[in-house]
RNA sequence: GCUGUUGUAGCUCAGUUGGUAGAGCAACUGAUUCGUAAUCAGUAGGUCGGAGGUUCGACUCCUCUCAACAGCACCA
């Protein structure tokens, strides 16, 4: 904009056989494509300046120099029109503006948004570990285990207080099941194999398959219905090696994964309590931008055209009530039914799909899941796919990065660290830490012959939601003096005043 | 997978034109018992991602390979 004020317009309008043949002339053969598809009684206009002519939106600057504030940031490959099967281009990232503050403001931020990636705070934090002997899988620490159990512990209640059967499938089934799922037909390139005894077997890349044997292993009515199973099931998919991101996107994940089997006329209100369900788990976890997008039927696909109007309205009705904004992709659908997906953004703004909500009228079929319906014929059930967090991994990450490290209460590994002055007050340490671990408290003691200011120090970067000074102070008082993680120090109070402050906090979920 | 970059001690990094590695923090040992973000001193720690090759000699050069990072493609 600040160009176009300044600068000349050099404005020229070709006839596009001249631009096409211009832009051959000069060894441009992406530019003349692009112009030749241009139909043919359109002119079209280039800008000029000086020897240079080229394609452009607005005028072009005469140097760089013109430019006020400016820097090349990466370059990166990018494939022409964006499909891989074509060439690469060599692509330069760049920013501009129009004040050296802005400029600087916003390489601040770029900086400080470095500081929460998960992968820096997951190391920082002891929580997790990946090696090369393992590419795209993680080592759980036992911080980071415990920062996972009390994701995966929530998400047990909500399955509990849902309608939903907790179940747990094998990892490893026989090739013939992924034959006749369709997996091996579509998904062979991104599964794990492995033999025994001349018998061929899959490493599990999704659950849907198993919670189908479940469904099958009894007579189902359509009074069983909807039939909701939920299981932390564990997968494993080959993912092409520059798809890999630190924990976000792996190899081996685990998934909170749900299947409702129901009738037609039952998907709509299922998608609905999801979509509620899902907004009421992530403002529990602190996230508030969620992205949601519903992808609509693909040219390739099974089922009449009834069911997929069925389950498009659904999708975009339970969205609507909810009164969300959402986008549509049309097209961008799986080949068995539309879904809901439901993103969040990590600490640079890139978005992650972490929810979804998937209608599929094909499994049911292809792996003879029936239901006896009212007229006492075998019908298949409607299938809908749905995953809250999607997976463990992934939502950890971005869990860790929405916070930078610094865990709401009821989250953090270690809630509260229990420290000693000097060695006078050790035992009373310990009758403390013993008190608030009876109390249900994850908590630490540190007894170290350290300076009071050196452990703060430590626990303070550590993110430590709560330290406890106890010097003789406290220990003749029978109190505990806290500090909390953003630096207030509390005035010294009775244990059992300070265990309901973190009883009400982690209820509250803040 | 593709294009590019990177890979040195637990972590963050330095290492000059090839002469077999260094800092800070962490760790360990000793002293210090010190009230809200770093006490002092000492010690130890690395076949320089892996495998070949060139060379009298390779962290430095070459080839292959693995992994990570950025973006693209992919993402049931």
């Amino acid at each position: 904009e600040l160009a176009k004020k300044d600068l000349p317009v050099a404005r020229e309008e070709w006839k596009r056989d001249d631009a096409v043949k211009f832009f051959e002339s000069i060894g441009e053969k992406y530019k003349a494509e692009i112009i030749g598809a241009i139909p043919s009684e359109q002119g079209i206009s280039l800008y000029r300046e000086g020897d240079f002519i080229d394609l452009c939106r607005g005028p072009h600057v005469p140097s760089t120099g013109k430019l006020k504030v400016f820097k090349l940031m990466k370059v990166a490959g990018a494939y022409w029109r964006g499909d891989s099967k074509n060439e690469m281009l060599q692509r330069i990232y760049g920013t501009a503006w129009a004040k050296k503050e802005d400029q600087d403001a916003y390489l601040t931020m770029l900086e400080e948004a470095d500081k929460r990636d998960h992968r820096r705070i997951g190391k920082h934090l002891d929580l997790f570990h990946m090696q090369d002997e393992a590419p795209g899988m993680v080592f759980w620490h036992p911080k980071g285990w415990l920062l996972w159990q009390q994701v995966e512990q929530y998400m047990r209640a909500i399955y509990r207080d849902n309608g939903y059967q907790e179940i747990r499938c094998p990892l490893v089934l026989d090739v013939s099941l992924w034959k006749k799922s369709g997996h091996w037909e579509n998904y062979k390139e991104n599964m794990f194999f492995t033999e025994s005894e001349k018998r061929e077997f899959a490493l599990k890349p999704m659950n849907c398959p198993g919670h189908i044997q479940v469904f099958n292993s009894d007579l189902r009515s359509y009074r069983d219905l909807p039939l909701r199973y939920g299981e932390f099931g564990a997968c494993h998919r080959n993912e092409p090696s520059g798809a890999l991101h630190g924990i976000m996107r792996v190899r081996g994940f685990t998934q909170d994964d749900g299947h409702v089997f129901c009738t037609e006329d039952q998907i709509l209100p299922e998608c609905a309590a999801f979509t509620t369900l899902l907004q009421k788990v992530y403002a529990d976890f602190g996230f508030t931008g969620i992205i949601y997008k519903v992808a609509t039927r693909p040219d390739k696909r099974v089922g009449s055209d009834e069911s997929w109007d069925k389950a498009e309205h659904a999708l975009t009705e339970s969205l609507r009530r909810s009164g969300v904004a959402f986008e549509v992709s049309p097209g961008e659908g799986a080949f068995y039914g539309p879904k809901i997906e439901y993103s969040l953004k990590d600490a640079i703004g890139r978005v992650w799909q972490c929810g979804t909500m998937q209608v599929d009228f094909n499994m049911p079929r292809l792996l003879g899941a029936e239901f006896v319906d009212e007229h006492s014929a075998k019908q298949h059930p409607v299938m809908l796919h749905r995953a809250i967090v999607g997976s463990m991994e992934r939502f950890i990450g971005i869990l860790i990065e929405n916070h930078a490290g610094a865990l709401p209460l009821w989250l953090a590994p270690v809630q509260v660290v229990v420290m000693n002055v000097t060695d006078r007050q050790e035992s009373y340490v310990r009758e403390v830490e013993s008190a608030l671990r009876e109390a249900g408290f994850r908590v630490a003691a540190d007894l170290r012959n350290e300076k009071i200011t050196y452990k703060i120090r430590e626990h303070s970067i550590q993110k430590l939601p709560y330290q406890l000074v106890l010097g003789d102070k406290e220990v003749a008082a029978r109190t505990v003096s806290a500090r909390t993680r953003a630096g207030e120090n509390l005035a010294p109070v009775p244990l059992e005043a300070f265990i309901s402050r973190l009883k009400s906090e982690t209820e509250a979920r803040n």
